[in-house]
DNA sequence: ACTTAATTTGCACGTTTATGCATGTTCAGT
DNA sequence: ACTGAACATGCATAAACGTGCAAATTAAGT
């Protein structure tokens, strides 16, 4: 059965994605677990922003987003951003912090998707100056909030799941574009082959945002280190810089410094 | 069946977007709880001010939190229950509901920014299946809840207060594009001069979004007719469909009708 | 392997919430 | 004004809830 809490964590998002609600008690009989569990467990997610408890159960939160109210300052993190990773979310709000000290008014910025990313997004301080351009739907959103930041959209086909745009036109609109800083959303990345991904419509994306900057940058809980996926976004010499929610002396990070890649 | 009181809420929420209307009598057995249930949940959504209580039942709440539309302040005034079911229906909404009863499945569709075009994004079935070209934020982001519509993001520079895309990259890509309609939120329409506008960077998207359709539809409530703002966006005889609130054998709509644009 | 610390879980307890029913009151339409 | 339906209010009950605590499990260090 399912013996590990993070099972039962994912089992219960799975049900609300699929059905937009979960009753406790039901729960309760299914996980073979008593319902202080349960609500434990929702309760827990619910802190985390993935659900809405409700009495009785939780339901799907449904903050949506519309014309006029646009300044909602609640998070608005897509569904299927969740099955990827909702309990490290304080490992992506170090990243996030760190990313934010590479920004310098008057840049050009390019933002890929992913959650870390629009944590990235939400922590832009309001009075920053510059450009930035993404495929990112939800991101895009919440940067139109900031008055002194010119927003971008690089438009193509949109993905459901990733809320990001991609094909041709995403590319070729690329093509004209000169960024300072890339801020790459990262599922994997190792020291020999760099940073690789699952999708190959996104990876081709990916590839063309980095060829479009100066400077790459790599954000990545730890736990997309040393693992790899069957398409190459950037190769390793390319990453000019890797964030992670670790501290930069730590040993499993030596590797990429001695690589020639920053860490912060 | 429904055990959440939030899904019951929800539940009659979307029974009153529908029909403008909800009885507690019909709710009661249809949601198989007592009458008394079903009083106390509509008390708790009009507290919220998501719906307006009467007798019997509850309809739409018509205070539109949009600020440069006050002429809905007729929902003071008293009416007798079946005026409530025409005025309840604000304007918008029945201009979407007309706009997406044009819809058929498989069309290729672009869909232009403005609140009257996120109601019908809003409107449209979940079960719709075709393509949707937008640049509007709001709109794409609504829109990607639909499993069997491709949505399309034209890029761009982002306007923060319309959000919606503008620029040189919006037109290019509309220039291969070729759709079955196009939905236009209108700011005036004239029966000479056809649609106008007030900013020209809009305008020339909406022109060249109007250029990729086969069919031009305005939708514009009554107070946009014969009206006129400095930039054309689509001569008088391109609109192929005029959509208002009104009833289209109005008087006030004859003229459109005489110059050959279908009114609905 | 053994021990210790930390986490997770279930249970007991009192509290809150949701719901239906009974009561008397208000409403709307003849 | 009369009448039945819709309503508000108070109350009873069962389900759901939070909390503290102890047992059980897991993780970590030696």
């Amino acid at each position: 059965m399912l013996k590990l809490k993070e099972e039962r964590h994912q089992f219960i998002l799975d049900e609300i994605r699929a059905n937009n609600k979960v009753l406790s008690s039901e729960l309760s009989t299914r996980l073979k677990v008593s319902e202080d569990t349960i609500r434990r467990d929702l309760r827990e997610l619910s802190d985390l922003g993935a659900i809405r408890r409700v009495h009785g159960g939780a339901v799907k939160n449904n903050n949506e987003i519309n014309l006029e109210d646009h300044s909602d300052s609640s998070a608005y993190i897509p569904f299927s951003y969740e099955d990827r990773e909702v309990y490290s979310k304080s490992k992506k709000e170090k990243i996030a912090e760190k990313a934010v000290s590479l920004l310098r008014d008057d840049d050009v910025i390019l933002i890929d998707g992913g959650t870390t990313n629009l944590e990235l997004a939400k922590r832009i301080p309001k009075d920053y100056k510059g450009t930035i351009i993404t495929n990112c739907l939800p991101i895009a959103t919440k940067l139109v909030e900031h008055r002194f930041v010119d927003v971008y959209f690089l438009g193509g086909r949109i993905l459901p799941n990733a809320l990001v745009t991609v094909g041709h036109s995403v590319i070729q609109e690329l093509k004209e574009i000169r960024a300072d800083i890339c801020f790459l959303g990262t599922r994997s990345i190792d020291v020999q082959r760099g940073i690789t991904d699952i999708d190959r419509v996104e990876v081709e994306v990916k590839m063309a945002m980095s060829k479009s900057a100066e400077n790459v940058v790599s954000v990545a809980s730890s736990d997309k280190l040393f693992t790899n996926q069957p398409f190459l976004c950037v190769s390793s010499k390319n990453v000019t810089t890797l964030i992670t929610e670790l501290d930069p002396n730590e040993a499993a990070l030596r590797p990429f410094v001695e690589n020639g890649t920053k860490v912060l």
